[in-house]
DNA sequence: GGGATATGTTAGTTTTGGGTAACAAAGAAA
DNA sequence: TTTCTTTGTTACCCAAAACTAACATATCCC
């Protein structure tokens, strides 16, 4: 076996955040720093330190002693791509479910490190099909859901209402 | 500080993983064996040794030594959390998104341990609100989201949908 | 240019949770 | 009972990722 120094091997969820904090600072700040990961991470320095030689060794960032820190195309591959979950999983929680943006922002950053590519799909589709509703705004039967959550009583259902088992719920 | 030995703090992924090998076991055989525990977590005996001493310290499981493992009320009721947001992701997962029940499994042993409280009563609530349809099976949006999924079409909405029926082009 | 101050790195420790090897106890077989 | 096999435990070791303390650079200001 041929000897390969930047393991392909799957990144830890620690890694995706740093990865994801670098993308970040870049695209707010137009540089990333040591300082500055450690305060977005609410990490120490050294740590940070530490977690960029071991993407370096990966051939996912570049960086050099006491300068800024960047993404190889690599790493922006990675980052890009947890980013797209991480966004995604927030417009799912806050568009659709209606969770409070920050718990949904937690959820999100979270969830981003363990959702497999099909489910990924799927909520993606799902999002899409509510979003692009031809009714505009949320679809009817999302502010069914609305009603249903808050009172535990589903709005009336055109299709045949017969006797009705009124029971909320379980 | 008084000295807590039990420590209340939060538990790992790892240990609620073990809390919930062990309920199951209880469930499915009877009761809990190291030998077991190792097998359906795909971990070394050792491993599971250790992390029941863990458990032991915190007041959640009783284990004598050689002896069978047992919940205590304490842990049966973490365990009986994590499971139940096990079972809800799972179900969400295939009965609403569709997704291969194997990847549905593997994504929630994964996400029910980063899932916040709110977001769980939300999707609870989601699922609930599309279970208790009163059409009996899927609603028809959800129905309406199937296609969309598989054609990229939605299917003919009520509201006004100006001629164009034609190709099932994606 | 020469210090303060801010920032970055090194070295060494800790915590978690996994692994091996070797041993100890229990159970089955004889 | 004695022996073999299975199961469980102990005593290490290892790796990831965080931390602190101390040191090294850079930067800014005078």
């Amino acid at each position: 076996m041929s000897v390969k120094a930047a393991e392909k091997r799957k990144l830890s969820s620690n890694m995706e955040d740093y990865l994801e904090a670098i993308a970040v600072l870049k695209k707010d700040e137009g540089v990333a720093r040591v300082r500055d990961i450690s305060r977005l991470l609410d990490v120490k320095k050294p740590s940070v330190t530490g977690a960029l030689s071991v993407l370096s060794g990966k051939g996912l960032i570049v960086h050099e002693r006491y300068g800024y820190v960047d993404l190889t195309p690599k790493g922006e591959k990675v980052a890009g791509s947890v980013k797209k979950k991480h966004d995604m999983l927030v417009r799912f929680l806050t568009r659709i479910l209606d969770v409070d943006p920050r718990i949904a922002a937690e959820d999100a950053c979270r969830m981003e490190h363990t959702i497999s590519p099909q489910t990924f799909e799927k909520l993606t589709g799902f999002i899409e099909f509510v979003e692009t509703c031809p009714t505009g705004d949320r679809p009817d039967w999302l502010k069914g859901f609305d009603r249903y959550f808050k009172t535990g009583r589903r709005p009336k259902c055109k299709i045949r209402q017969a006797g009705r088992k009124t029971k909320p719920g379980k």
